[in-house]
Order: C-alpha cells, then sequence, then structure tokens
DNA sequence: TATACCATGTCAGGAAGATGTCAGCTTTAT
DNA sequence: ATAAAGCTGACATCTTCCTGACATGGTATA
C-alpha cells in the first residue's frame, strides 16, 4: 500500500508517519497542494490522507480538481474543524472518508486498510490458516474462535512463522528478528519460546515442524 | 429523508420547500410549535428544521418538550440571532445543529445531509453490555440501573473500549485517543485511570482484561 | 481574593507475570 | 549404540503492571 500524506504540519506528519511505518506501511510526505499535485502526476499511489487546511491552496481544490479529471484515487481527508459543513463538503467533493483532529493513529490506519481494501476488494487484514485466524490489526489469535492468550515473545514466533509458511526458517533467521543485536540469549531461548508456543497451538491446524539441524518450518495441517 | 419545517415566515419557507424540492427532498411544512407538535405526534420525520423565533410558543419550548419525552430525532435549529448564547442554548436543549439566519441554501441542505447520514450511521444510542448500559448522546453508564459518577478521564476510556469491545488495545492506541500529540505525560497515568475505573466497573459484566506487554482488551463476562 | 475541593498525573513499592538459563531427558541420524 | 540436536520442567531474574499516597493545577465558593 503506497501512501502519500499531505500535511503542513511537521510534527503530526512525522508522528503519522512514523508510526505507519512501523505498521509496516511506507508514508510518502509533501506540505504543500502543488507539491502534492505533481508527486501525484508523477508517481502513483493507493491513497491520499489529505489535510483540509494548508497553506495557499485549499485541500479542497486538490480534491476537487483530481475528481475533475477523473481520477478516482481514495482520498481520506483530515480536518481540524470539526463543523459538520467541513466534512459535508469533503464527501461532497469526492473525498472518500474523513476523520476530524484530533484522532487515534489506529483509527487513521485502520480507515486507510478499509479504503485499500474496498478498493482491492480483499476480505480483511487477517491471516487464515485452518482453524487459526491470525488479526494483523490487533496481534491477536484465535482457534476456532477461541482467543489465545499469547505472551509478547510467542506473538512475535507465531507472526514470524505465518509470514513465512512452508518455508524453513534456521535459528539465526528467528532470533534476528526476535532478539536486538546486543541483546544476550541461548539458542536454547528460542527452543523454550517454541514448546510455549506448541502448547498454545495444540489442537490447531498450524504445525511448526522440526527440521534437524536446519531450523523449523510451519505449515497448515489438512 | 422525510422532514419537517417549522417556520413562521410564508416567504422563506415557501423558498425553502421549492429548494428541496428540486433538490429532491420532499419537505413539509407547519407554521407554528402547536402544529408541529401534532405533525410530530403522527407522522414520523427523519429531520426536523426547527425556527427558534416563533409566534406563540418558542421553538426551545417544543425542543425541549421533544428531549424530555424522550424522542431522539434530529433537530436542526434555525435563528435569526447572532448571539452566541442563543446558539448555546439550542444545542444545550438537544438540538443537533444550528444555522443563523440569513444563510444559504446550500448549507442547509448539506447540514441536512450531515446529520441524516450520521444518525443512519449509528443503530442506536446506547451501547449494551450485559448488566451495563452506556448512552452515547449523554454519555452517562449505568450498571443495573445505578448511575456510575465517571470522572472526564474514565468515561473517554470506557468509551474506547466500548466502541472497541473484544479488540486488543495498545498504550499507543489508548494515549493517541485519550491526549493530544504534545501532552506530556507517562504511561502510568494510563494505568492509573484504569484503576479507577475498573473500580467503578467492579460489579459489571464489563471486564478489562490486560494483555501483558501488547495493550487491553475490554469483552463481557457472562 | 483566599479557600477548599476535585480531577488527574506522578512516584514508589510491591505483586504478578513473562522469559531466559540450566539440567536432565528424549529423539534422530548414522 | 552413540553422539548430537532438540525438548521441557524447574527455577531465577527481570519486566510489566497495579495501586496507595501524594503533588499539582484548575474550578467553584465564600
Amino acid at each position: 500500500m503506497r501512501m502519500l500524506l499531505i500535511e503542513d504540519s511537521d510534527s503530526l506528519a512525522q508522528s503519522i508517519q512514523v508510526y505507519f511505518h512501523n505498521e509496516g506501511h511506507p508514508l510518502d510526505w509533501v506540505n504543500s497542494v502543488e507539491k502534492a499535485r505533481s508527486s501525484v502526476s508523477l508517481e502513483s499511489f493507493d491513497l491520499l490522507i489529505l489535510d483540509i487546511n494548508l497553506p495557499g491552496a485549499s485541500g479542497f481544490q486538490l480534491l476537487q480538481s483530481l475528481r475533475a479529471n477523473g481520477n478516482r484515487i481514495p482520498v481520506l481527508v483530515l480536518t481540524a474543524r470539526t463543523e459538520i459543513d467541513d466534512r459535508v463538503s469533503a464527501l461532497d467533493f469526492g473525498a472518500d472518508d474523513y476523520l476530524a483532529k484530533p484522532f487515534d493513529f489506529r483509527e487513521l490506519a485502520a480507515r486507510c486498510r478499509a479504503l485499500y481494501r474496498r478498493e482491492r476488494g480483499k476480505a480483511s487484514n487477517d491471516i487464515l490458516c485452518g482453524n487459526l485466524v491470525y488479526d494483523l490489526a490487533t496481534h491477536s489469535a484465535k482457534v476456532n474462535g477461541r482467543l489465545l492468550e499469547l505472551r509478547q515473545r510467542e506473538r512475535q514466533l507465531l507472526e514470524l512463522f505465518l509470514k513465512n509458511l512452508d518455508r524453513v526458517l534456521t535459528k539465526d533467521d528467528i532470533s534476528n528478528r526476535l532478539y536486538d543485536f546486543n541483546e544476550a540469549y541461548t539458542p536454547n531461548a528460542i527452543e523454550q519460546t517454541l514448546t510455549r508456543l506448541r502448547k498454545q497451538l495444540a489442537n490447531s491446524s498450524l504445525i511448526i515442524k522440526t527440521i534437524r539441524g536446519l531450523g523449523y518450518l510451519a505449515h497448515v495441517d489438512d
């Protein structure tokens, strides 16, 4: 998902950028309508996050001209004003969604995902593995609808396996993902976490197989 | 969208009626509070447009009595006065929006659309969680019919959890919602508020579970 | 203006829980 | 059969979280 943020407040923009980056979604950022125009014409984005209150040309003008030119890119409008008509005109001008400041970054991310999904026709951001469902948004796992009580490490490990189904992960691969460079630990720590994770996955269809001397491989049992 | 206009100026009312009719939204019109009362009780409207300055009983009285009887129909108030207290009292008396004369018909139409959309968007004003009832309109919570004496922060936190039942909220999610970007606080502030909220919820069926290292999850206990 | 009160954040100590280490046992490949 | 690799129960340590006590700042009241 390639996104462009059009926002003149540096601090807010940077916070959003960091948040989205941590979520695994790089985000480009420009601080004026003029720069936005050229970015949009030069590159292809999946989504625009547009602050309405910009110096110079208003965000509305950008939105209006995009639509006038037949550009259907999903646009989420941010507005500091809480008046209803601001929102109304945003939607009437062709925005796909709006959010009033101050807002929750998680909500912004959720709405972006929703818009992107709507565009792609995708169903959800869950990872499905037989009777196991992993929700990437809330980092929670369910087996047959029952929530697993995963601890941090187990969760990280599970997520890693789910993102690498049917692929062998060496202990090095795993330790690089779970631990910082300067964190000291023995290889046994991973084995221990794995034991604990396997207990949690006892009656799920996700199997973590040991490949002796090489590493581990997660696959769905049918 | 079925609307009722309560307005004593014939010429203004007729202009509005024509405008809305051309927009494709038929609009009923009465010129007194008394007629409005009977219309509202006899038929079902999606929206009222209420002029405050009416002969006889004031528009405020109508508004007040509607709300006193638990009628939550969206009401947009028109006022010729521009004083702030007029607007304030309109909202305090339960109006959903107001507009000062003279106004642009397009703005009136946009605000009506917005109110209508907003209303359709929400199924109900109450969130039910076992023995806990939260009223989104008045922001009040009751457990077994007993009103909780929530403070501002506790209320915000509760509302956040209620809107995200069975979803994990990280402390970051929570702080983004409860605090402005530039407000300084320690993570402990959230823990403290949570402790206080949990005390209030002591014998309710809403449970706020701690997910160590990740955040919190609210769910209904059965 | 002075006072009291209340909401809310900070601090600190303690409790609860998570995670790594160790040691001994089991499994696997040769 | 043997050695190497992996598994796991028990334990120690380190984190995270909870909560009572206190500080602070804002607001209502006299």
